[in-house]
DNA sequence: ATTTAATCCTAGTGATTTAATAGGAATTAA
DNA sequence: TTAATTCCTATTAAATCACTAGGATTAAAT
């Protein structure tokens, strides 16, 4: 039950990006540096957010990504599903609606459990959108600022 | 964000034993059968169990297992964290007292998204009871014993 | 036109985890 | 004594994870 880097390490990127984007796309050799991120690594990440519409690429020089959106239409549930798949606790057909209908489905009474875990995690996030984190994120800087340079800038 | 194979096969096996404890030990032998899951594979899963106090092994022949408690008492989610370990969706320390301290606490902004789905998984599990399965199971069986015998006895 | 900075795309890989299988030791009722 | 059962540990094939590597393509800047 435990989410892998891929949603770790992206829900971070794309929080990097929309706090450091201005008019400008953001270079993503920017966001690896700021977050500590393989580059390599992250241009798998990313290229799962694009193909979600989350973000946008623009190449060749001076390119880099933007949101595809305002950030108060993106939701962190968008965001983790387009890195990690569906967030549901176990592949069944009474949870997602295009899977091949389970045979069982009539004795089976471990589902009504599945069917509830998957809709609390899903409505969790679908209720924290992109811009929440956005403001969190601006809050906790202003107070870092005030702190000695020593701290750590690691980040988990 | 998946289940294994452990909660999922754990769960339908305490199920099985409240569902099918009398007075006497249950074998993990029936249980095994009539769950379709491997007895050796089953084993590993109910030494898990037995670690945390959800169900008790009496040895020997005539031997089996019961419930260490009665079904109102056990939580799903007991049964998920006794076989999977801790539910929540990411390792850190700001969620789970007994880790060391996060140097990033800080200025971690997705520690928010992290603890609220970690919250919501918890709380959900928390809140069905083993017997409300058990309640739910016999209501199926009893419909299911109106049907014709050719249905399938295969289970998700 | 050329260079440079960037995205885009795919293949490979070591480490870890999963989902078992296997087999023997210990215990206890019959 | 036998048979039935839990208890315990080692091994393993397959899958997944978390990258690394490197080349192709694109477009702004010079």
């Amino acid at each position: 039950m435990k989410l892998t880097t891929r949603g770790r390490y992206g829900l971070r990127a794309v929080l990097d990006l929309a706090v450091n984007s201005g008019d400008e796309a953001v270079a993503l050799s920017q966001i690896a540096d700021r977050q500590g991120i393989s580059m390599n690594y992250l241009e798998q990440l990313i290229a799962k957010l694009k193909k979600s519409g989350i973000v946008n690429g623009i190449r060749g020089a001076q390119g880099g990504y933007i949101l595809a959106m305002p950030a108060d239409e993106i939701s962190v549930g968008d965001i983790l599903r387009a890195l990690e798949g569906d967030l549901s606790p176990v592949d069944c057909s009474e949870l997602n609606e295009g899977d091949t209908p389970c045979s069982s489905a009539d004795i089976c009474v471990t589902k009504y459990v599945w069917k509830r875990i998957s809709d609390s995690i899903n409505d969790t996030v679908d209720g924290i959108m992109l811009s929440d984190l956005v403001d969190e994120s601006k809050k906790v800087l202003a107070e870092a600022g005030n702190m000695q340079d020593d701290q750590p800038k690691q980040i988990c």
